[in-house]
DNA sequence: TTTGTTGCAAAACGTTTGCAGCCTC
DNA sequence: GAGGCTGCAAACGTTTTGCAACAAA
């Protein structure tokens, strides 16, 4: 159900954006962002560095730098779920999705809900315009449901 | 249109949940319990400290082992909304609410919106026992869309 | 040539932890 | 009396920052 959209499409969005706001073109940020495209799944900044270091040698502060300019430009998403590394993931070809937290394993997952994403996106503000949102929703996993059912 | 809840009743839940999981009633969990009642909007932790401060000798460390607890049994609820501190709010006598947060400015507001409330609450999950949620808007505040727009 | 960006390392910062003494239970 | 809890300070771990060298514009 996800858009096929194309690396050269992702970078012409940041090119654009590094344009207009006046920022350099430098290899390392096309780089970390050919990373971010073909990594799947959530990953935070540590994860990326290493990744990085297999085959392209980047500072860890670049690699911050590059996150927050990505999500600037709406290319990544940041979450902070409470642990200790803040978490990203793409914002480009997904289908907009919410998030299962289990309050005890800490583990996340995805869900879609149409009804709930049409509530959201619908909904109009006076004063404040909108770009994007999160919905966190916390709670046991079965498994660590059944954990602590057992351990009572 | 929120209900009134007593201290007492706080305070009630709060020393059921420390019997059931044999922690201790000590004087600095109420105090910390009692200052975080009486006080209106977000907090964090530093802030809570520093109302401590002025009539109630309590260590940091002792609010932060607090608040987990109080996190614990639902009577707070923590968002890591990007700051450095992260942020706390009372759970209890609150209507549910959802929050807006300008990604310039780094103001939250709330609101509530029932169609939303409704749609997030009356979803039901397999593997998946819900507790709580948190929604999260963001965007731009209409005094910062102006400034944006004057800066150009 | 100018000046934004990089790498490196050190610093910053909120939060956690270790420990001795205290106080619930 | 036993052991969880407190205060204190030091440690921790992620993120930020200062600075000299570099390279995009």
């Amino acid at each position: 159900m996800k858009e096929e959209i194309s690396y050269e499409e992702i970078k012409e969005i940041f090119t654009e954006y590094l344009k207009k706001h006046h920022h350099r073109k430098t290899p390392e940020r096309y780089a970390i962002l050919q990373r971010i495209y073909s990594y799947e799944g959530h990953f935070n900044a540590d994860i990326l560095y290493n990744i990085m270091q297999s085959d392209y040698r980047v500072s860890l502060a670049t690699v911050y730098n590059t996150l927050e300019l990505l999500q600037e430009c709406r290319l990544i998403i940041k979450h902070q779920l409470g642990g200790q590394f803040a978490q990203y993931e793409k914002a480009f070809g997904n289908t907009t999705h919410h998030h299962l937290i289990c309050s005890h394993c800490g583990k996340v997952k995805e869900f879609s809900d149409k009804q709930i994403r049409v509530a959201i996106q619908s909904r109009q503000f006076a004063h404040f315009q909108m770009s994007h949102y999160s919905l966190y929703l916390f709670g046991l996993c079965s498994k660590c449901k059944d954990e602590l059912k057992h351990a009572k």
